[in-house]
RNA sequence: GGCUCGUUGGUCAAGCGGUUAAGACGUCGCCCUCUCACGGCGAAAUCAGCGGUUCGAUUCCGCUACGAGCUGCCA
């Protein structure tokens, strides 16, 4: 039997949970799900600097919300902890696996001071580049102790060949081989005692025994390194599964200001956790039955890492509000009213039936903030032009239009029936007798009640919930409009 | 600059040597209809370019172009 997948999403805490690592992460979730594996989440809290307070909480609160509830964590032992890597810092072993590459020659100690590191460095097409020269590879034994002893601030750097090549194979990219001389001697721990990344990431997911290391692709070219580190070590190298990148409209790496940065961000502008997870799932992945709306689970049963994707993808906010538009339609509406309620309660403060408007809107919007500007009239019926009377296709003008709401106003103060039903046989009724066009009879109506070219639902629906009293009004406003021109 | 990766309609994508090159979003048109939606139907639109290999290339190889990523004591 094979081994149980271990996957692991390891972020920093340093802000919000940007779309794409929100994407890596339901990829390792998927990848170990799908086979009934484990899914880790791991803290890479190894730059102080960048540290950000609360970053933390918003990890916990984005992964549960997206439904990626992880196996082993910080708060959830399973018994290869610490699962903080500022904690496992404490136990000294980053350094003590230093030592032991120190020992077989695969690193060394490094005194150089920032002005020499500097001196290295070269400008090319406008960048800085810089190759570390190995200087400090040829101190001898007594000179480094020396310099220890003296207290001499230093890093350790993985010490790699110079000829040769070294290959990795990715699980979607295939093998990759690089020339050695590109490999630069990378710091592995850092002057202020902590572990980069790089060195890192490879001893945790050794020791935390993850079968498939699943990260976005601006990783691949320092996996060669990793790669090197594992050959050092003895150790069996993961599988390496590297991600496509999700790009802005123009191509480029997600900015953090274009409002599709992070799921936070997303939610805030009216986006269902479902639907954010089922839209980025899609980027770089599809199903092998081209469905496209699926929940967590019925992802988890379908996904296939091995179809993903080798090209970046762009993030389409217009496919994901239709797909949000997919989900509230089919959202049950006790849970769309609950959500869609404070939109509509900033724009109608009147005593209406919420719900009536709420079920109207429904199918109209793809967000709720949508909501607001659909149902405003409602609130007070906006100060329209009379032109809007006028419509080709209903054949109405501003004297057929005043002629019928002059005729069927008395009938509707009459009339104490304000439901659609009713309305619709006495509206019908009149427009039957009087033998016009639906349309020629409904469009002034309509238009008259809401003042506005576009409503949801008809001239029966807004009539009903705005009540007898306030539809006569605007009745009676329409009429006078028409009158005065 | 160097290295690495990528390139199927505007976007997401299927395809894995022989297809009328799926499907979805968007766009446009038609139907439904008191408006707008919803729903239904339909249309336009794609293999970056050039060379190979092959009886046959979107599919395999090479080159070019373009794009992206990396080139930090960030991850």
């Amino acid at each position: 039997m094979a081994k149980k997948i271990r996957t692991r999403y390891a972020p920093s805490p340093t802000g919000k949970m940007h779309v794409g690592n929100l994407r890596t992460a339901l990829y390792e979730y998927l990848i170990a799900k799908h086979e009934g594996g484990d899914f880790i989440l791991r803290i890479e809290d190894t730059d102080q600097e960048r540290y950000v307070e609360g970053a933390l909480d918003i990890i916990y609160r984005t992964l549960e919300e997206a439904g990626l509830k992880h196996d082993e964590g910080p708060d959830k032992d399973g018994g290869y902890g610490p699962y903080v890597q500022s904690e496992r810092q404490n136990s000294g072993i980053y350094l003590e696996y230093a030592k032991m590459l120190i020992d077989k020659g695969e690193a060394y100690y490094c005194f150089c001071d920032k002005e020499r590191l500097d001196s290295l460095k070269h400008v090319v097409a406008g960048k800085e580049i810089s190759i570390y020269d190995k200087h400090c590879l040829h101190l001898s034994k007594e000179e480094i102790e020396e310099k220890l002893n003296a207290g001499v601030p230093y890093v350790i750097r993985q010490n790699n060949p110079t000829e040769g090549t070294t290959t990795f194979d990715d699980e979607i990219y295939g093998e990759i081989t690089v020339s050695n001389e590109e490999l630069d001697d990378m710091i592995l721990i850092k002057s202020d005692g902590y572990p980069t990344y790089n060195f890192a990431n490879v001893i945790d997911d050794h020791l935390m025994e993850i079968t498939h290391v699943v990260r976005g692709n601006e990783y691949i070219s320092s996996s060669p390194k990793y790669q090197r580190l594992y050959e050092a070590f003895g150790w069996e190298p993961p599988k390496y599964v590297h991600l496509p990148l999700i790009t802005d409209e123009n191509h480029k790496k997600l900015s953090k200001r274009c409002g599709h940065s992070s799921f936070e961000d997303l939610v805030e502008q009216g986006f269902l956790p479902e639907a954010i997870v089922n839209f980025i799932a899609l980027l770089g992945w599809s199903p092998e039955d081209n469905t496209e709306i699926f929940n967590l689970e019925q992802l988890t049963k379908m996904f296939d890492y091995h179809h993903i994707n080798k090209s970046p993808a762009v993030f389409d906010m217009v496919k994901l509000r239709w797909m949000n538009g997919e989900y509230i339609k089919a959202m049950d509406n006790e849970r769309f009213y609950e959500l869609a309620e404070p939109y509509l309660k900033k724009v109608v403060k009147r005593d209406v039936d919420t719900h009536k408007i709420l079920d109207l809107v429904k199918t109209r919007i793809e967000v709720f903030p949508d909501i607001e500007a659909l149902v405003d009239f409602f609130e007070e019926l906006p100060d329209y032009d009379i032109a809007m009377y006028t419509h080709k296709k209903m054949k109405t003008n501003s004297e057929n239009s005043l002629e019928v709401l002059k005729e069927l106003l008395p009938i509707l103060e009459k009339h104490d029936d304000y439901s659609v039903d009713s309305l619709h046989d006495l509206i019908m009724n009149y427009i039957s007798e009087k033998g016009i066009k639906n349309g020629q009879g409904l469009w002034p109506v309509r238009t008259a009640v809401s003042g506005k070219q576009m409503t949801p639902g008809g001239a029966f629906e807004i009539m009903e919930i705005l009540g007898k009293e306030e539809s006569l009004r605007r009745i009676r406003v329409g009429i006078e409009k028409l009158s005065a021109s």
